[in-house]
DNA sequence: CAGCACAAGTTGGCCAGCCAACTTGGCCCA
DNA sequence: TGGGCCAAGTTGGCTGGCCAACTTGTGCTG
């Protein structure tokens, strides 16, 4: 068992994410039907040559993005077969890529410096006169393109983004590397119709309707880092969220206590 | 009474979960300081005499919360205690057309009572054979259709609604009196193309694109009590959402020029 | 003094096993 | 026939241990 563990070692992801990268494969692609029952823990595990403890910490993250239960006694069921982007890896486009087990993909299309207009300096909260840098990049999935991504950044960070050869996957990895973090985003969401390059790099109809979210990242401090909008083709993602009183309100106990 | 959630917490079981809620407690109470660093795994689990798993199960909890940070190599960070959202807009359409200062209303187009099928009942965690109740409505904002609601009660909750009147515009805020709380959702939002009803009731064309949520929404104790999807016309409505390492919301709001 | 090598400390990950709690279906009995 | 009991199956939870990967401080060396 061990040796096994080791051999799987040098393809550089951990053995779980694998298994859970196999397992949304199965499920989305309709393996379990929809509804349908999961084997057993015990069995995913000797089908993939691993412990029950890995099984349990891949489907884990399956529930954590709602596409199986978990009930004690019972086999788990499959919820849902669309893929689901969660917004616990909602902050980086590759790391959610790679948690499903495609491959990432993007290609610059154009990189300008400009001065930044009206809305721009409001979203970035910069001075008037300030340049920005604007990226356009066609996003794919295992080389099926699914998303455009306009993004204005600040200065400081444009500066760093504009180093970086076309063809690097993420952009929020070597900026981490510079001390650029991102922690804060707000997101919106809503439905917009394809303008002429959106249709030209998504391959689809001019005025098609597209999920667009629009996205503006801070860093710990709250100073701005990015104002991106994603346009995505439709059945290629979906946004799942999570919210809860409870959490909330425990915190304001721990508060009050003190 | 602030005790009392901590007690719960504490006393619900699993090892695990009180070592996180006692943890939790030290962090927001300041223990370890702001931006301090916890104590080792190892240091953890002989104080409160558990194994090294569980008190990383528990710190999984925490990271997953945004409280610490989680690096291989260095000990984990005290990331910060800030966490104050109200979710009361999201749960309610009602609640959140009346904070924009628009007049909600609800039209209720059929209800109906019939066995769930596979999926609901896997939704609403029901036995099988169990009888759900089904409305669909078409929900206005100041009387403009803005969005068609099909939602799936489990008997506890449909007994309730129907026996509302037909015009009534909340349905949260007469099941709050009968003691049934909407605290905890997941949410998924994507674009769908319109049915004939839909096409209908909101005025479009059918297959013209609309915003989707499906939503599941369930109690303090975990019990579901609706299962819902919600369509809405492109324009009338975006999603917001803010998350990040320390927490995450979800608000919705009215679409705005930009 | 600057820089590098190294060791100690820490988290990530995986395993094998054990028991408890819960669900389900079948069997038995009234 | 109907209801209750029971056993098998399944997931939740916990232990103790092991190794790998990474970070950091220390001390040595040029």
């Amino acid at each position: 068992m061990t040796d096994m563990a080791l051999d799987q070692d040098r393809a550089a992801g951990s053995l779980y994410r694998k298994v859970a990268a196999d397992l949304r494969e199965a499920i989305t692609s309709g393996s379990f039907g929809e509804a349908g029952r999961l084997p057993a823990e015990g069995a995913l595990a000797e089908q993939y040559g691993v412990s029950r403890g890995t099984v349990r910490q891949a489907l884990a993250m399956l529930r954590a993005d709602g596409l199986v239960t978990s009930r004690r006694g019972t086999r788990r069921v499959v919820l849902g077969t669309a893929r689901v982007q969660s917004f616990s890896e909602l902050l980086s486009f590759t790391h959610w890529a790679r948690s499903m087990g495609e491959e990432p993909g993007g290609r610059l299309e154009s990189l300008i410096r400009r001065p930044a207009d009206a809305a721009e300096r409001e979203h970035l909260r910069l001075e008037p006169g300030t340049e920005v840098y604007v990226t356009l990049r066609l996003r794919t999935l295992s080389g099926i393109p699914v998303m455009v991504e306009r993004t204005v950044y600040p200065p400081r960070v444009g500066e760093v983004v504009a180093e970086l050869p076309a063809d690097v996957v993420s952009h929020t990895e070597p900026l981490r590397e510079h001390g650029i973090l991102f922690t804060d985003a707000d997101h919106t969401i809503d439905v917009v119709a394809a303008n002429a390059d959106d249709a030209r790099l998504l391959g689809c109809r001019r005025g098609s309707p597209l999920l667009r979210e629009k996205r503006r990242t801070t860093d710990p401090t709250g100073t701005p880092v990015e104002w991106s909008q994603d346009r995505y083709l439709p059945g290629t993602v979906a946004f799942s969220i999570h919210n809860s009183l409870a959490s909330s309100a425990l915190s304001r106990h721990a508060r009050e206590s003190d």
